[in-house]
RNA sequence: GCGCCAGUAGCUCAGCUGGAUAGAGCAACGGACUUCUAAUCCGUAGGUCGCAGGUUCGAAUCCUGCCUGGCGUACCA
């Protein structure tokens, strides 16, 4: 973001990054390409408008940030410009607001009144028969209601999980696996075409010691006396899958040291399990990317070819070290070991080149805080090749951090100290799960109580969705009954208490906060939206009956929370959660 | 040492491209089911937004320094 301003001739200018800056609570001036954004295009061009006319600015492609308000009382939308412009203009905020005000063409069937507060905000205040035409948009576009179309025709890979089979999925991966699913619905919602993506290695030093844990297991069944050190992997599971080699195997590997059979069974075993985690939570890869196909296909050495030709490495001490200081980082890096083997980074500028290669236009990459800095080698290696880096979004996520009790527990594979995935949605539940990790912003260290979350999962919010869900669906139920339908065009302007003006305005939100979610990629945000939206119906429920002696009310209501559950239905679908008939 | 992330109500966390009185859930306390589902609703209480400076009309939000915690800083991935 840059801004400069020259007081001489008034002309401001700021570059917020175009309509990609479009949050829910602030929008700003951009392209007229979203329909459900008319009415904060109609108010930010009569303010524009105004400005030119009043000389106060003469760039035209002056940003004017609209918000939502937070309070009634401020109306429905408002802008700061007139606070903005005091320090430029050297005037009163308020003057300037009141010059606006009065100069401004707005039309009335959109907005009903304009009113300054505070030391100069201009509020808009939307008019009720605008909104009612909002209502009738959003039970006309149903399940489309809230998507967009930024990405339509552009291809999505959404890279996440990514662990190679070495134990079961843990919470750890939980979030990330989430996380990661999440996003993608979010980016489908925008139209993209998605691909979930999962990129493995069975090839390493985990996976060796992998097949030898199996292979000491499988000894200590048969009887033998065997040395589990602590590099081993502890887990219960290593048994598991030795006991299993033995029945198809019986005894006859016991002198096979060299036998691939340990370490492939252990993976194929390993596999199948992360692959039923992550079904029954909702995720479903597209395609599972192994890291061994790079070699085999000769990209590695191609790599190694490209960077030698173009000096973009040199031989030091025996090992290969890619010019990474040239682009901006502290010291070279090693791309091949003086083993001959190269390191995790040269697979992974590889396996990059490949996504590029595959013609993604958008390329998520999501990976755990361990990661934040050696995804910047892969970012440079992909520059060196000459690809434009501005299509890969790297999310970090912090880690989960596991609790027992107050004690702080180390979560490792390796050693065994994890809570499973899948012990967690048997405690809680799939829904709960899904709710429990997006409900956080990844940026947060997530403290883990396994037992808290246990007890907690009772109050978890995600009911109260739900809940709302199944109220409304249940509502239909006894509208039915008594033969309130959706048949004929209800008289919506019969909606005239708050709580139900504030439902419609609540769901006009929707789509700028999905527009919104397309630049930050946050789930949060959406979770926290629905229950907000979740809350006022329910308030509204308790206030108030859908169905009432008076038909013509009780069809616009019913057409009301129609609207809500259909709202709620496409949130909670782009979250990965279900939305239950009956509680 | 250096880099990234975090520090907001008793607890778990939103809010952070500066904006109008700092929010939610849980926990606590007090109320509301003869009604379309009380997994709900209403109310009360709870805060030096880690600390200290700075920037300006305005700072939880931006800048600087410091403190605490997490993760990195490998010829591990």
């Amino acid at each position: 973001m840059c801004s400069s301003k020259k007081h001489g001739n008034f002309t401001i200018w700021k570059d917020y990054g175009g309509m990609q800056s479009l949050k829910p609570l602030k929008m700003i001036l951009k392209p007229a390409e979203q329909v459900n954004m008319k009415i904060e295009e109609t108010v930010i061009h009569a303010v524009r408008d105004a400005l030119l006319k009043l000389n106060f600015i003469n760039d035209p492609a002056f940003a004017i940030e609209l918000t939502r308000t937070k309070s009634k009382d401020h109306g429905d939308v408002a802008t700061n410009v007139a606070l903005k412009l005091a320090a430029v203009l050297k005037k009163n905020p308020r003057d300037i607001a009141v010059q606006i005000q009065q100069n401004l063409k707005i039309n009335t069937e959109r907005i009903s009144k304009t009113e300054i507060a505070g030391p100069g905000f201009i509020n808009f205040f939307y008019n009720p028969d605008w909104v009612y035409i909002q209502l009738e948009n959003i039970l006309a576009e149903k399940e489309n209601f809230g998507r967009n179309r930024i990405g339509a025709g552009k291809k999505a890979q959404v890279e996440f999980v990514s662990a190679n089979p070495t134990g079961p999925l843990t919470i750890g991966h939980g979030r990330q696996a989430v996380l990661g699913d999440t996003i993608a619905g979010i980016l489908a919602a925008c139209g993209y075409q998605i691909e979930r993506e999962y990129y493995f290695n069975n090839a390493g030093r985990q996976m060796r010691i992998l097949g030898e844990s199996v292979r000491l297991r499988y000894l200590e069944i048969l009887g033998e006396n065997i040395e589990f050190s602590e590099e081993y992997y502890q887990g219960e599971y290593i048994t598991d899958i030795a006991r299993s080699i033995l029945q198809k195997y019986g005894d006859s590997l016991r002198d096979k040291v060299e036998s691939p059979v340990f370490k492939d069974t252990a993976e194929e075993m390993i596999f199948a399990d992360i692959k039923k985690t992550l079904g029954r939570i909702g995720i479903i890869f597209d395609s599972f990317y192994n890291e061994k196909s790079l070699y085999d296909e000769g990209r590695i050495d191609e790599m190694i070819r490209f960077f030698k030709e173009r000096d973009l490495a040199y031989e030091k001490d025996g090992a290969l070290w890619f010019r990474t200081s040239q682009f901006g980082s502290d010291q070279d890096r090693v791309i091949v070991k003086s083993t001959g083997e190269p390191t995790y980074r040269l697979p992974d500028i590889a396996y990059h080149k490949t996504k590029f290669d595959r013609s993604f236009d958008l390329i998520v990459d999501i990976f755990g805080a361990d990661h934040i800095d050696t995804y910047p080698d892969v970012l440079t290696g992909l520059t060196a090749l000459g690809y434009d880096t501005g299509k890969v979004r790297v999310l970090i996520h912090q880690f989960v951090t596991l609790f027992e009790g107050n004690e702080k527990v180390k979560m490792s594979t390796r050693r065994a100290n994890f809570v499973t995935l899948d012990e967690l949605m048997d405690r809680v539940g799939e829904d709960v799960t899904r709710y429990f990790f997006i409900m956080r912003s990844m940026n947060s260290h997530l403290n883990f109580d396994l037992s808290l979350a246990t007890k907690e999962s009772d109050e978890n919010p995600v009911f109260y969705l739900q809940y709302a869900y199944a109220r409304i669906c249940n509502i239909e139920k006894f509208a039915a009954t008594q033969g309130i339908s959706l048949g004929k065009k209800p008289a919506f302007s019969l909606l005239q208490e708050e709580e139900e003006l504030d439902l419609i305005r609540k769901m006009i939100d929707f789509p700028a906060l999905i527009l919104h979610m397309h630049k930050t990629l946050e789930p949060q945000n959406l979770a926290q939206y629905l229950t907000e939206l979740a809350s006022i119906f329910h308030k509204y429920y308790y206030d108030f009956r859908v169905v009432t002696d008076d038909a013509n009310l009780s069809t616009a209501r019913l057409a009301l929370i129609t609207a809500v559950k259909k709202v709620i239905a496409n949130g909670l679908k782009i979250l990965g959660i279900s939305a239950p008939e009956k509680m």
